[in-house]
DNA sequence: CATGATCAGTTAAGCGCTTAATCACCCTAC
DNA sequence: GTAGGGTGATTAAGCGCTTAACTGATCATG
């Protein structure tokens, strides 16, 4: 019916007892019998109580949120299903408790700086998630001086600093080693760009283990996960000294823009290049042909984050949760390298 | 430095005021003398004051922060481009001012009505969003019920309600008049599922539109806006009797997968089937042959659906604001209608 | 039978902020 | 000289909940 919103003084009143009972009912602590309990619970739910969250948190100084802020340009963060994924995710680790999620999209990262620490300042949040890290991270050294509570998902940076990561270095070293077989010698990597961890992880390890394979010098360009630069880069790519045989992206938009210039150039995919996107998407399912893929854990990685950051935030150790490891998908945009 | 928060009473004792001038003083109300009023603000931003908001929430009741219950799959949500887009438009409208959005992602309509109950038994909102309605949605007699500020994104379901619409109507005819334009007769809808008040509004513009054209019977089927889905309906309306020449569809996935069905079935696009997508994204524009797509203001809506919430929460007038009109964007995948 | 324990509650302070009510001045006006 | 009127502040109550400290019983124990 009407918005009154019950408190725990009108349970105390019809329960003829004190709030301080009410209170110790509701939240099963010692202090009030059985019986009495019993009583006040029902009366609570016949009432329709729930807990105001401000009074709790200003009572407890817990609030009982967490925030997220994802700094991509809209232009990126539309296109992308990753972040969707790894919302849904966290969504579902938050599932069933009384920990809502704060969400906040930016385009550039003094907005992101100025979010996290507003909502410390606004004690609105009892912990953040931190995604994308750069090298030497500004966001760590910022929620280390607030001792805002905080997991990254991505890569350790520092012990003290809890993460969940993917073991993306041997997934680098399985697509190389499956293109390898496949008869490629010529294999350019088009990463996102390098300021994030991540980009330069997956670098290493290709690099590396290009020149383990013995392919000579390896390749990485760089593009800004966009489907525009993506297709500007593997352009010049292509159609410079050495064209490679097999592409392999940081992520799925790229993958299936580089699709889009091997038609154009009129390249069969994947007769004469491969393609090998990262992060498995329906995108990656939609297109023809059909994209092979690095299938990563996201949302598990985003439940996992959740769990890591409210233990964390419950006075846990700190940890480094490895996630499942990433699997190559193969469908169709990858095969025999051309003779020659 | 450390992790300690100011308080106004530590920016009274600093001033040598009561926390009551503090109070006055941040708020720029009248009660303190412009010098002490700029000397308290001095004091506050030099010790990094922020206001707690749940002390700010449980005094004047007020939550700053709106919220967003997204009802769909977390399969569906991953690949469409249209919630981030919708979700950056709210962030748009949103940056710079004190509130927040809290996001929730369910699978269930039940866990849906929970969240927006949750959030106002907590008051840990001020107002929602709601999209996707449908007919008789239950959620619009919720926050009726619980009197928590509304904005509906999508069409007008009743003259109390507040919301912002876009003119599907008229996209839809003209996507029919472009299409008959090029020659096309036999045209079938491929609509989202029949429970959204926008699939019975488009679809009923699109029976009405065939009709007056003189297109002969009206053809629209559902799917559930996944590619899965999608690809099914289109193979069987394809493979069906007296098979279209041209397919619009209710949003850019479907659009997509029905490109892969074509393929598939070497019906070559735009010689043999024309396709038109909803919801214009990258995906479109990332395919071969790009797909010609309706453009929605989507970001658009969600700053609109934004300015509206905040103005009711605030005691403005229930209005309903009308976006730009989508346009349609003729791209590779529509042409003349085959011979014969 | 006085002495602790134990149990079931109550009281009241406090979390950080807003705001109505009050107060102490100083200034005009009659 | 006193009533009235602004200013520029202070006081204190209240928002809804938690929790340490306290109160009164009831009950076993030496």
């Amino acid at each position: 019916m009407g918005a009154k919103r019950p408190t725990i003084s009108d349970i105390a009143k019809a329960a003829g007892v004190s709030t301080g009972a009410v209170s110790y009912a509701l939240n099963n602590r010692p202090g009030v019998s059985e019986p009495t309990r019993r009583r006040i619970m029902d009366i609570a739910d016949r009432l329709g109580w729930v807990p105001s969250s401000a009074a709790r948190s200003l009572s407890d100084g817990r609030a009982n949120a967490i925030g997220l802020v994802v700094d991509r340009p809209a232009r990126v963060i539309g296109v992308e299903p990753y972040f969707m994924q790894l919302i849904s995710g966290i969504q579902g680790a938050l599932a069933g408790g009384p920990t809502s999620l704060l969400l906040q999209v930016t385009d550039n990262a003094a907005a992101e700086l100025a979010a996290y620490r507003r909502w410390w300042g606004e004690r609105r949040v009892d912990g953040v998630l931190l995604v994308d890290l750069v090298q030497n991270d500004p966001r760590v050294e910022l929620v280390q001086e607030l001792r805002l509570p905080a997991v990254v998902l991505g890569e350790p940076v520092a012990p003290e600093v809890p993460c969940v990561w993917t073991d993306d270095e041997t997934a680098v070293i399985e697509v190389l080693e499956y293109l390898v077989a496949l008869g490629h010698r010529r294999i350019v990597r088009v990463a996102g760009p390098t300021r994030f961890v991540h980009t330069q992880t997956r670098s290493r390890a290709f690099t590396t283990a290009v020149a383990r394979l013995g392919l000579g010098e390896a390749r990485v360009v760089h593009a800004d996960y966009s489907d525009e630069a993506a297709a500007r880069v593997t352009r010049r790519v292509l159609t410079g000294g050495s064209p490679p045989t097999a592409l392999v992206f940081d992520n799925d938009v790229m993958a299936v823009s580089a699709l889009g210039v091997a038609h154009e150039l009129g390249l069969s995919v994947p007769d004469q290049l491969s393609l090998v996107a990262w992060d498995d998407s329906a995108l990656c399912r939609l297109v023809r042909p059909a994209l092979s893929a690095v299938r990563r854990p996201i949302a598990e990685r985003g439940a996992a984050a959740v769990r890591l950051l409210l233990d964390v935030i419950g006075g846990g150790p700190v940890e480094q949760v490895k996630t499942s490891d990433p699997e190559l998908v193969p469908r169709s945009s990858t095969g025999q390298a051309p003779a020659g």
